[in-house]
DNA sequence: TATCATTACATAGCATGCTATGCAATGCTA
DNA sequence: TAGCATTGCATAGCATGCTATGTAATGATA
């Protein structure tokens, strides 16, 4: 089992769980955690817009979002202009764990790849930015 | 966004994707595909001995194996030592498209990897395994 | 040998990803 | 401006991963 695919799955796995493990405490789970990191940098985007930003299909992301708001990370607002979308905003309890979140993040990269020198580190993370990029079409 | 876990989940997507799409012809998905590989291999494995041999939890290969039997594409027979044991059998539709399945794994690792040359693949794959590896405690 | 621990597998419940589809609000155009 | 197409979001249904737990068969031991 050395095929592309199978490794990159398992990888995959080994950060999911990782970064499960450290945000448990903070009330969040992995897939919450990009979602999480648009808005701490910009509050009150739309649906749309954070799913131009997360490379997440748009009923994934209306799922996620769903159960963001279910645990009181985020609220919904009615947009200004048009009343289809609603501006998303975190809140107290999200920003309150920003921190956090973000040496958790770390230290899951760390930890995963603890196993690397700080050469080979650059590399992979270049070929997976260069396999992912080769993979988009609109890049 | 170029967490190394964030890019990690992007490109295990990217072939969990092309594979889907690949095979769905055959009537198979990506998640039945590990299992079905070392059952072309060794035929008439119990359920322990593919989890010894997959990396995933005894609970999701379970799942797995009742949708691949669902779908046809294995049968179970009693062990003959031990009745809470059942062996694995692939049924004659599963065994009619390994060639075209081994085929479609190679070319969506090609397809995926189009955009690395036959250097940053080797690499790339010497990477993940050093990954999993360092990540794995009973290696 | 009766009892208790272990083992093999199944099931429940959940998160996260997808495609397909529905619905209501917008917007364009005849 | 009426009508149709588009857009923003939600929902349905499914696969695949997980942890926790249940059940039945084995096995070991008092």
């Amino acid at each position: 089992m050395h095929s592309p695919g199978y490794l990159a799955n398992h990888v995959a796995r080994l950060f999911a769980s990782g970064l499960q493990e450290r945000i448990k405490p903070l009330g969040i789970v992995p897939g919450q955690f990009p979602a999480l990191l648009e808005l701490f940098e910009r509050d009150g985007l739309t649906q749309k817009e954070l799913v131009g930003r997360l490379d997440v299909e748009q009923a994934t992301l209306a799922n996620t979002l769903a159960r963001m708001e279910r645990d009181g990370l985020i609220t919904r607002r009615e947009h200004p202009a048009d009343s289809r979308a609603r501006t998303i905003h975190l809140t107290e309890k999200a920003r309150a764990i920003r921190e956090r979140a973000y040496e958790a993040a770390n230290d899951t990269n760390e930890a995963v790849l603890a196993g690397l020198a700080p050469d080979e580190r650059r590399q992979f993370i270049a070929l997976m930015q260069k396999t992912i990029q080769a993979n988009n079409p609109d890049a």
